[in-house]
DNA sequence: TTGTATGCGTTATCAA
DNA sequence: TTGATAACGCATACAA
């Protein structure tokens, strides 16, 4: 421990105020080169670094973004969330900012953490995932007048903040017009019970595929609640009555991994999943990837500019990104 | 916003002094009952929280634990450690530690991460995972004086900190063991080259076992990279020859997948993995668990006594815990 | 362009 | 048992 390097250190060394020391790092403009020089290679030198608690009681910023990590669910599905958390620290870091971790059983709970986290850690910034509709955490984080994205569109709500999201329709739709092409005509739908934004939406996908192909996709569908044993049992039930689909394409791997466990081996009835698990990539299922990274990057990027530009003057931004479907043996 | 609560708002609501205020939160052994009551009332009603910048600058402490999330390598073995990181988050908050998240390419950035952290956001500690023989980032923490806990052992070097760790051989032996008792004799071992601290620790476990049951390990084990095909082709190895083994144990459950694949739906030949990832849970694998949130806890555990007692007149403290093995349909 | 003075909210030291 | 004062390291307004 060679002693604190503190900002009169610096200035020390380079022969300069405190004040000069200070303008070379958040003004430098304000400063002659050769000045800045001296000072930069003082700090260079002798290792300084900002303390990071002193300027953020002077700027009230803290530099930390919070991000909820989840409380592993699903086990299938659980990681994409881990995945975009891994995106969000990578692209934080370039940006000056770190990613803080907390968790929330439900959404009233997840205020009383917001409140307590800006209380006492005053962060900067939300990530908010897994927005849903009657989402109450939005309307207090906007209430509260805290900077936030969603990954997640406000299903069913203004759009009164910035988005990023993954356009599931598009990616179920491209899934289905595949199979389309393949020669298939009856193709199935496994998704999820009515009145789940990201549900809903991944079936309206399969819904414009099929009537874009000239096909009524009455009666092809089954919803159900996501988890694999579900997915058998409604793709049983569509297999078993006549004139039954030849494919199948689901809302998620969980549902696909019990769709093909319905299907038995037969490798005639294709079937597709959603989020290209690592549970996909393993059996070699056919799925539809989120691009959680790029989403990642986004979300880091709006709040970037929102957390620069306090007025935002350019108002809520939103991005719909593109999945892309990962073809493999399933169909 | 109601004006921001300070110390001082607190002190002048209760009638006391600041450092009455700052008494009553951090040495309440020191405030009459009285004063205590009517402090702790003013606290309440203003809903006062403590700064956290300002403490921070005083006590040089910032109540933030480091850990680094992985960049998503193996898609069916990343998930445990965003397990851990789960059970971290978790275990921390209730004792006032919160999870900054980092990642690092490599032990060499992993340091120069571990420095720029340090000299800006003041972490308390870190949790390592991922140990493995001829770790520098240990030495590194400990030359530095840094605080830290790993989740691994410190293969082959001195335990000259805390740690915690599943005993894999441990694991291991179990499912040896119980494919002993359920009638396998010639049982195979899928693991990874010598040298990998924890992959060897496995393959003792299963050469324990088979060694106390009377039978010799010798020729019935191969030593892959891990991955599914690394997997399958060493299973099938492993089963064309004369006398080729009933059971296959695997070191990963990449490994048992491709195991899987190589048996091709031969119920009679009995496979295990390890990790119980969610690969297991969805194709039916018995796979052995490591108890992922308790080690997490553990971690918490040791790290809070540690920032704790500075002097640490304990020394450093070790925590072995015990996997258990999660029997499915694959033997 | 550079320097001086001040305050952010807290805790530690010391005196009362 | 309580209170006054200083100090942590930095950034800002203002003066030079």
């Amino acid at each position: 421990m060679p002693g604190k390097v503190t900002i009169d250190t610096v200035a020390d060394h380079a022969q300069v105020s405190r004040q000069t020391v200070s303008n070379v790092i958040n003004s430098p403009h304000l400063v002659r080169e050769a000045t800045r020089d001296r000072v930069l290679a003082a700090i260079d030198e002798l290792g300084y670094r900002a303390n990071h608690a002193a300027r953020q009681m002077r700027t009230g910023r803290s530099r930390l973004i919070a991000a909820r990590i989840e409380p592993t669910r699903d086990g299938i599905n659980g990681s994409i969330l881990d995945r975009f958390l891994h995106g969000l620290t990578e692209a934080a870091a370039p940006a000056g900012y770190r990613i803080v971790l907390y968790t929330a059983a439900d959404d009233a709970t997840e205020i009383a953490t917001y409140d307590e986290l800006l209380g006492s850690y005053e962060l900067d910034a939300f990530v908010l995932t897994s927005t849903h509709h009657g989402d109450v955490r939005t309307r207090w984080l906007t209430e509260h007048e805290v900077p936030f994205v969603s990954f997640g569109r406000p299903w069913g709500a203004p759009d009164g903040h910035s988005w990023v999201d993954v356009n599931g329709a598009a990616g179920i739709a491209e899934a289905t017009r595949r199979l389309l092409a393949g020669g298939h005509r009856r193709i199935g739908f496994l998704g999820w019970p009515e009145g789940s934004g990201v549900g809903d939406n991944r079936r309206d996908g399969w819904v414009t595929a099929m009537r874009d192909a000239g096909h009524d996709p009455t009666g092809l569908d089954r919803r159900v609640p996501d988890g694999t044993d579900e997915g058998e049992r409604a793709a049983r039930d569509l297999l078993s009555g006549g004139d039954s689909p030849t494919a199948l394409v689901c809302a998620s791997d969980s549902l696909a991994l019990g769709a093909l466990r319905a299907t038995a081996g037969d490798r005639r009835i294709a079937v597709t999943g959603f989020d290209d698990t690592p549970v996909a990539q393993a059996i070699g299922l056919t799925s539809v990837g989120q691009p959680l990274a790029e989403a990642a990057g986004r979300c880091v990027e709006l709040l970037a500019r929102l957390l620069d530009n306090p007025a935002a003057p350019d108002g809520p931004e939103h991005i719909l990104l593109r999945p892309h479907l990962v073809v493999r043996d399933s169909g």
